[in-house]
Order: structure tokens, then sequence, then C-alpha cells
RNA sequence: GGAUGGGUUCCCGAGUGGCCAAAGGGAGCAGACUGUAAAUCUGCCGUCGCAGACUUCGAUGGUUCGAAUCCAUCCCCAUCCA
């Protein structure tokens, strides 16, 4: 598929971490990358050409909301969720199977797909792995993720098997309706690892989707409650596994700290809900941990959120000043905030593969990690 | 000068004899947030403390076992009449 080609274009000496690209019919991707959530096919408080501005590749949108409104019909007919949102580089859906997870209280999961209550009005919808291809299909994302099943921590080994070997076998069904689409090389799928934490599953479930032979490959499953550590054990214990030529996404992740130990251990995509959410509820990124902007201490703190921060927000606005909108409840507030919050992900990111490029991530880690306060972290 | 209605914890506002440190909002303070059911949610919000104790409902005095609630006087506020 010459459309997705992904290269790896450097491995850090020092450390293993890797440098790549990955080629889409909306342009390129430089890896590691995070990539900003816009759920219901708008970063939230964010436009698309603020979206450019601080550097984003690429955006998430996701099925099952776009599928209960505007319905991906609409969406089809608006010349697909580019053209609808208005942004003109790589969009990453996902599945839907996140939601399967998440709306635990209100679907039902059989064999042939999950039904849903919808969250909007409580109607039952029904999301099955050729759904799941069909709604991303009419989206016309970039990247779609295959329809899977997200299990809790703590979780025991059996119901991870099920839920993992669903997984699989919904991962087939999804390759083999894609198969048949039209866009069938101008859309890539990803399968996705999961096996909750258990070694033995999760290798599994690595080297039977390598053997399926995805474009990429998300690691799901992770970041959903666990202690940090057993995160990142579990990647190390599946990355041997996970195909070297390809992508590797960590779904859901991160905070600051996690994306830089995700790089360290071979990880080359990211997408997070936490910076734009965080951001909305009043708190900020720092280089030296989590900053509460609406906390009173900052109100008449008249320097910028972060000193050497490049972001529309920081060049040109207090904390004093950002603090005084949230407690007047104005969007400004929410908008400068998520714009702080992408632009500082997007940008460690930039000194990540710089770091990279140039053999010192190693240096960068430890650099990095002298000055977060890990103490109030996320 | 007269009539009527009022004065409740930072603000608004409920409460008309015990179940009241006093409903409910708001404001304030703090916390949570990781493939977004989130511009959301949670906690605190008289004082000291674990329990519990203590001081509060315009002021003073009284009735009562018991008063934010009843009575008296006074002080303020609002509206209306002269």
């Amino acid at each position: 598929m010459p459309n997705f080609t992904f290269e790896v274009t450097k491995t850090c000496a020092q450390t293993g971490a890797r440098l790549g690209v990955l080629h889409t019919p909306h342009g390129d991707i430089h890896t590691p990358v995070y990539m900003p959530v816009g759920t219901a096919a708008t970063v939230k408080a964010m436009t698309p050409r603020e979206l450019m501005e601080i550097g984003a590749e690429i955006i998430l949108s996701n099925t099952y909301h776009l599928h209960l409104r505007p319905g991906e019909d609409l969406i089809r007919e608006a010349g697909g969720l580019h053209q609808f949102m208005a942004w003109p580089k790589p969009i990453l859906t996902d599945s839907g199977g996140f939601q399967v997870f998440s709306l635990s209280g209100i679907r039902k999961i059989k064999e042939e797909g999950v039904t849903f209550q919808s969250h909007l009005d409580g109607s039952r919808r029904f999301i099955s792995p050729e759904v799941s291809m069909d709604i991303q299909h009419a989206l016309g994302s970039d990247i779609m993720m295959a329809f899977d099943v997200c299990t809790a921590y703590p979780c025991d080994h059996a119901t991870a098997k099920d839920a993992m070997e669903r997984t699989h076998r919904w991962a087939a069904r999804c390759k083999a309706h894609h198969a048949k689409a039209p866009s069938a090389d101008t859309q890539a799928l990803f399968g996705i690892v999961q096996g909750a934490f258990f070694n033995d599953l999760r290798i599994e479930s690595a080297k039977v989707l390598a053997d399926m032979d995805f474009i990429g490959y998300g690691i799901g499953g992770l970041s959903v409650g666990e202690p940090k550590p057993i995160m990142y054990d579990m990647l190390e214990t599946i990355m041997p596994y996970m195909p070297g030529n390809k992508p590797r996404y960590l779904m859901g992740v991160g905070s600051p700290d996690c994306l830089v130990e995700g790089v360290m251990r071979g990880v080359d995509m990211f997408d997070c809900v936490l910076a734009t959410r965080i951001a909305r509820n009043g708190t900020c990124f720092t280089r030296a941990g989590r900053l509460v902007i609406k906390n009173a201490k900052y109100a008449r703190d008249f320097g910028p959120i972060e000193e050497d921060c490049d972001c529309y927000a920081c060049r040109n606005f207090s904390r004093a000043y950002i603090r005084h909108l949230f407690k007047a409840g104005e969007i400004t507030g929410a908008r400068l905030a998520s714009i702080h919050n992408l632009r500082f992900l997007l940008r460690l990111m930039e000194d990540v593969r710089a770091a990279i490029t140039e053999d010192r991530f190693g240096d960068f880690r430890k650099a990095f990690f002298d000055k977060y306060d890990l103490s109030r972290n996320f």
C-alpha cells in the first residue's frame, strides 16, 4: 500500500528510541507524534487554523459519536470528514471500541457486535466490526482503527483472554470488510493489541495481529486506571513482538511524562483527551508539572503560564488574566488553556524528535524528569 | 407625621416555638480528570475540634423547660399616604 509507507528514519544511539515518517494521502506525519483529539469533529475549543498554527499534523475523531450525530451519511454528503470540519491534514478515527468500554453501563456485547443505547437519546444502536468499517469509510479518515474490546483494570485472566480473542476475530472481520471497500487503498486500517495486564496474552495478541499484517498497530487497553509502572512494563513486554517496520500507537496516552516514557519504549503515536479536557477545567501543563491556573495564588501573577512557551496564550496573556477568564466563566479561558496545553505536547514531541535525531534522547529524558514534578501529576 | 411590609450565616433567599449552625441558589476555596456521555464532576464553605463543645438569625430586655421563630421598646430599610 504505497499510500501509507512508514519509514523509521533514525534510531537514537543513546536509547534506541525511534524517529519516523508515516506518509498518508493528506500529508506526512512525523513520529513520535501526539495527536489532538476531536471526538465530535472538532478539537474542543480549537479551530483548524489554530491547530495548524501550533503544529498539529494529525487529529483524532470518533466513529461512535459521529455515527450518532450528525450521522456518517451527512458527513459523506458533505464531502467527507476532512471537508466537513475544514481540516486538510490527516485524520485518525477511533472505531467506537473505546465506547464499548467507557459506556459499559449502556451497552451489550455479543459476538456479532455491540448494542449501545445512545447516550444522547437512549435509542438502541448496533455497531459491529463491519458497521464500524462502513462508518469510517463514510467519514473518509486516513487511519481507521479496528473495532476492539477494551478491558478495565483490574481484569481477571479469563475475561481478558475472552476480550482479546474476540478482538482478534473482530480484527479479521474488519480487515476482510475493509479489503472490499473502494477506499481500501486510501484508508489505512490499524489493528489493536489487547490482553489487559497479562504478559502471555499481550504477547499472544501482538503476535496474532502481526501475522494479520496491518498497516499499523494500536496498543489498547492501557492507561485505564493502572499504576504507570504497570503500563510501562506492559509496553516493554510487548514491544519485541510488535513489527519493527510498522507504526505503534499507544491509545489514550497521555500526560507529558507518559509520552516521554512511551517514546523511550518504542511508541510512535499517542493521542489523549487529557490536554484539552484539563485545559477546559482550568489546569495547564508546564515543564515543571501541572499548574492549576484557576487557583487563587495566581490572581496577581502577571507572568505567562510558562515563561519560555511559544504559544499564543503565553506570548500575550498573563496567568492573572487567564485565571480571571476562568473565574468569570469566559470561554476564552478554556480556549487559551487548550491552545497552551496542545502546543505544550506538540512542542514536547518536537523536542523529543530533535533529541532522537541528535542521539541524545537519554539526556533529554533525564533533563525532563529532573525538572518535572511527578508528585502532583495526572 | 401616618400606614404597611421587612431586617437570617460573604450575597440572594427559605425558615414563624424543639427534628436549626439554620433549606436552596450564588460567590469563594480546594480536588479529580489519560482511544471525551466532561466549558464536567466531587468536596469544603460560623468557630475550635475525633466525638463533641461553643458563639450566631438588626439591638436590648422579656415570656418559655426550650426562641431565628412569641411579646415590649428601640434602631434601620422599602413602598404608599399626608
